[in-house]
DNA sequence: AATAATATTGAACAATGTTCAAATATATTC
DNA sequence: GAATATATTTGAACATTGTTCAATATTATT
């Protein structure tokens, strides 16, 4: 039963992360089940332990993904705009603009429990943390003010979005996530 | 079998989110099972689900408790300190002391699936933020702004734990949480 | 004492992650 | 080109989840 050359291993990872994403996307977190991705890929799921240690192994690689792609987003707003506080806004716009159009993608980051001993990921946590980082040099200081900015503005934001989530906003009325990160940047960037 | 005067209703659920939390804070999330609680309690699984619709129900109940709990502190720090900033520095060390005594405690508020139709969990919740509003309101003005950075405070509070907890903070080195925290107020408070 | 009401059990079900011997397809060797 | 070695995939199995519910055991009522 084995086609060694449907696919190389490199192509099964890449086959496998993507087809969990997709049912991430559509689905959930919890769609994101071993023998679920296996059909997608037309394989078992025994298949998929011969790629990843286990099933977080998946979520992980999905994770990393959704990480580069919103640290291209970074890049290209660091790229077109020079002002500090220009980039802070568009870089906090970035998170709520991802969270709120691919929500369940958004909540797998955070309900992984993640494997500290991979270097991809940190890797691909680092490259955020660092852009955020250089994007607030110029209003912290120091590089290490800078680093503890960009801690505590990520933590705001992924706050923020949380109780978004958790239905504890009443963003129906008038606090809308938007608002809340307005008035939290209007205090922070003035440096 | 039935022991119907052993426990009253209400005994079996004081009884089952006593163990629950014991669980919970011994071993993690994770060991909150309805097996482990009931065999924890001397009765089986069945039983549980006499009491709560699943085990969400249960985790819910023990997460009420530790709001509550928690809002207790608050209460006593709000008794004890009429200046607004002082008061609000209080709070948020109580916020990392929960989280560090009782990280399990703590990862469960944020782990359960929140029923948002129960009217219990609800209460619990706003009794915090309705705490933390009054505490803010002398420096944010209207009511309406209060409750604005009381939600502002309490998502980075729970960013910073959050990453804290997942190990993106090299905390070894030199950004703790507290200090995080004290940076964060220092701009937040000076209003 | 007989009957009704109720609490508890324990076995069952489906779904999960995970493992691994067996089966099968390709690569290599002679 | 046949035989052997290597690698890949399967599929069945296991333990552990949450959850349901008929059967059973205990208490309340008549």
């Amino acid at each position: 039963m084995a086609r060694r050359k449907d696919h190389t291993r490199e192509e099964l990872t890449a086959l496998a992360t993507k087809c969990g994403q997709q049912l991430v996307i559509a689905e959930g977190p919890s769609a994101l089940t071993a023998r679920n991705v296996a059909k997608m890929m037309g394989y078992t799921a025994g298949t998929l332990y011969n790629i990843f240690e286990n099933i977080d192994g998946l979520a992980a690689a999905i994770n990393i993904q959704s990480m580069d792609s919103f640290a291209k987003g970074i890049e290209e707003i660091l790229r077109h705009n020079a002002k500090p506080k220009k980039r802070l806004r568009l870089i906090s716009k970035a998170y709520l603009t991802f969270q709120e159009e691919e929500p369940y993608l958004w909540a797998l980051l955070f309900a992984t429990p993640i494997n500290s001993d991979s270097d991809a990921y940190r890797q691909a946590v680092h490259r955020i943390f660092d852009q955020v980082a250089e994007a607030l040099q110029p209003l912290s200081g120091s590089a290490k003010a800078a680093r503890q900015d960009a801690k505590i503005l990520w933590s705001t934001l992924h706050g923020i979005c949380l109780l978004k989530e958790h239905g504890k906003l009443d963003v129906s009325t008038t606090d809308t996530p938007e608002e809340l990160v307005k008035r939290f940047l209007d205090q922070f960037l003035q440096k």
